[in-house]
DNA sequence: ATTGTTATTGTCAAGTTGATAATAACAATC
DNA sequence: GATTGTTATTATCAACTTGACAATAACAAT
């Protein structure tokens, strides 16, 4: 089938007239618009919790949907789901660490009811104090943002085939702590081995024994020789000294 | 920001201009194409090959690309890969099995010179009886379509950035080699040991010892009963029994 | 019958896991 | 100031897995 890279001038008999307009005249593509859709995690408690907002208009007036929007013409996927990240919860940069990473791209044909849309979603994790969480600010259109627990919620609430995405950007997450230091994104960049372990908690919805966890997880991390005080003995703070967990984890139930 | 899921009733004030004729007329969308990329894989004498197309028409006339085309307007991307498969390639799907999932989409403003195309790549894996490979045949506007060993390309060569979207097809079937039994959907149904320990040598690029490939592999296979006789002492059939590899590889440089 | 070749099983030391206990370092309380 | 509660970290040990390599077995070809 003709595609856009091919020049039109070649176009033979066996493509349909459909392809050879398509390929004529960028006016005449079917109308199709690309949106980025970002799972934003963040670990509070012990909980995970995904950013929401709440649709403003209809289709799917007042469900809760996953942030995002077009693709602008000079950006690619990722620079957009940065930017709408920023423009649809509100969330600072300049004061969170983020880590985004694309997920998987959605194109049922009906997905959105109005028109074509392909979505290229993102996953997204917020750095936190595994404490408090940071206010969001409904972007244009919607009508509240917010913080909701992952493991609580009604996925067939959600809007469009955002549980999907969602559940595509949990399994994602889930399934990298196997085997990478990913989890580490959840926390600040100096991190104690029971703000680690309490991310695996909360998204492996698991209790992993502490003293295993610090054997294997250690052999991936770096001390920073500083230790902080809580409740009980003094943590020691580590970085990321590796991206890689090796041999993996396997999940309890996999 | 305004997106197409959004009714353009509410539109705001915040809204910027360009947005909302965007989100008024479809016909207004900046004219984006969405294509679907394929990295065909298949083994032969232990040598990875990939499927490519010489381009017949600028730009990159002449060079190799993998092959692709539009996503319809009633088709998903999967759908448009599958489809796509067998006009670019000429394969018969009757006669081959075929794997295939979505492996990342692409997304750089001028990846096409000529317009915005958004390709959706993916992974394609074609279940070959490891001494040959069927023919290709050339689709519309590919001057041939050839079978070339992976490891010996020059990837500058590639046709836009299909050096990358090649590069990451080779990573995620070396990656998910690990920890699933994917290597399987390059052999025939019912297998030997020998013949899937190939496949990790074609693509790892490296020798596993047969005893211990035999050990960790044999739990995650069923034998069928049936042996084969080649050279040397006949061989056990198996199919595959779990998706999963577990404890997974670890691939010897990880 | 012998040789060459491949499949499969066996062996063993080294390393990893899961379960659980022991030790240590604090804060808070008595 | 000793005791208690809590958490971090290290230790122990049996079961399991790995990597290296050897041994055995089953054929075809000579």
């Amino acid at each position: 089938m003709n595609r856009p890279e091919d020049g039109v001038e070649i176009s033979t008999g066996s493509t349909t007239e459909a392809d050879f307009l398509a390929s004529y005249d960028p006016a005449n593509f079917p109308a199709v618009a690309v949106t980025v859709d970002l799972v934003v995690f963040a670990v509070v408690n012990k909980v995970l919790q995904v950013a929401l907002v709440e649709r403003g208009a209809p289709p799917f007036l007042g469900r809760w949907a996953l942030p995002g929007g077009f693709v602008g013409p000079a950006e690619d996927a990722l620079a957009a789901a940065h930017r709408e990240l920023v423009e649809e919860t509100g969330l600072d940069l300049g004061t969170h660490r983020v880590f985004v990473e694309q997920l998987a791209t959605f194109s049922a044909p009906h997905r959105d009811p109005r028109m074509r849309v392909v979505s290229v979603a993102h996953l997204v994790l917020l750095a936190g104090n595994g404490t408090s969480v940071p206010d969001l600010m409904a972007g244009t259109d919607a009508a509240r943002a917010q913080w909701l627990p992952v493991h609580e919620l009604d996925l067939t609430s959600l809007a469009f085939d955002h549980a999907d995405i969602l559940a595509a950007g949990l399994e994602r997450l889930a399934g990298k702590m196997e085997y990478t230091t990913i989890a580490a994104q959840l926390v600040p960049k100096e991190f104690t081995l029971s703000a680690l372990r309490d991310i695996y908690t909360a998204v492996w919805q698991t209790d992993l024994p502490a003293g295993n966890f610090t054997r294997k997880m250690r052999a991936s991390l770096t001390p920073t020789g500083a230790k902080v005080q809580a409740v009980g003995a003094p943590a020691s703070l580590f970085t990321v000294g590796s991206e890689w967990i090796s041999p993996p984890w396997s999940r309890p139930g996999s």
